[in-house]
DNA sequence: TTTTAATATAATGTC
DNA sequence: GACATTATATTAAT
């Protein structure tokens, strides 16, 4: 009954089990279940990823996943002995888009920039990528526009307060 | 995320106007009176006149228009001609917890998800928080905890299913 | 060092 | 309030 989250509208502050005081209070125990990413490239077998390791260690499951391009391979002398539990086993291997699917994707933003399922889809199967690419590309892609846009902003009015000082 | 979420867009590859190898054909050629990106952050474009799925506005002091989800709008008469003009422009800006409101808002969560108006509001007082910022942030805090449900839900079918398969 | 794919999550709109 | 989707800050790979 401990990692069971009821549903149940239960009223407000007024009860005393729930006074902020009364949950903090009985707190510290343990944390149910950190919750899990969906991740659906990994076997299904991860870790608890709440131990985050030093940035000095290597990730060893780069030697597992498909995109290693093999310069991973520099033994350093002592190998660690503990599980290193690199801090972002899971994470999805960074996709390498060819300069073609760039071109396309480009194409395609500078004309809408909001592509709906369907265009994702149809962009997916051309592409030979998965639509989540597609849609993660296009987010990326939007804020990037917008980020030079506001830097191109701060600077005509940079440029403006200069000329009048002048 | 697309097994999870179906998603009910526009079919806007079916129009002409969006088919991919119509736009790879009239690209980098910004032909005159053809469709312009939907930039809402530049404040420069207009929507096209057909049907970009894009999120609504708010009203909070801009004038825009109503939302344009394409599969239940067919055919409007009048055509509504008010540029969208920025849903965004207004936008809240990302608030950023710090640890020990986190902290704070996960203990109390772990006891109850759905807070009454009342301990809201003494969660707001005490972590120097708006009401408004602490349902949002229970409002997620369910979301995710849904999604990390159903996530755990598809990994056991899948390993029932993977393991009556050896 | 720079760019950007991927992640996590705060905010928004529609129902 | 649920849900889908967005914007955005960050992380990490190139």
């Amino acid at each position: 009954s401990k990692a069971f989250f009821p549903f149940h509208h239960v009223s407000d502050s007024s009860r005393a089990e729930f006074t902020i005081d009364r949950i903090l209070g009985l707190d510290r125990q343990e944390q149910p279940g950190q919750v899990k990413p969906y991740r659906p490239w990994t076997g299904g077998s991860l870790r608890p990823s709440s131990t985050i390791s030093s940035p000095s260690c290597k990730p060893i499951n780069v030697l597992c996943l498909p995109s290693s391009k093999g310069q991973e391979v520099k033994a350093e002398g002592p190998i660690q002995q503990l599980p290193p539990l690199n801090w972002y086993v899971g994470r999805r291997p960074r996709t390498a888009f060819t300069g073609m699917q760039i071109e396309v994707l480009e194409s395609i933003f500078q004309v809408n920039s909001y592509p709906g399922i369907d265009l994702r889809e149809e962009l997916a199967q051309r592409l030979h990528l998965d639509e989540d690419r597609i849609q993660i590309w296009f987010q990326n892609r939007r804020a990037k526009l917008k980020r030079s846009h506001r830097e191109s902003q701060f600077l005509m009015v940079k440029n403006t307060f200069t000329s009048l000082q002048t």
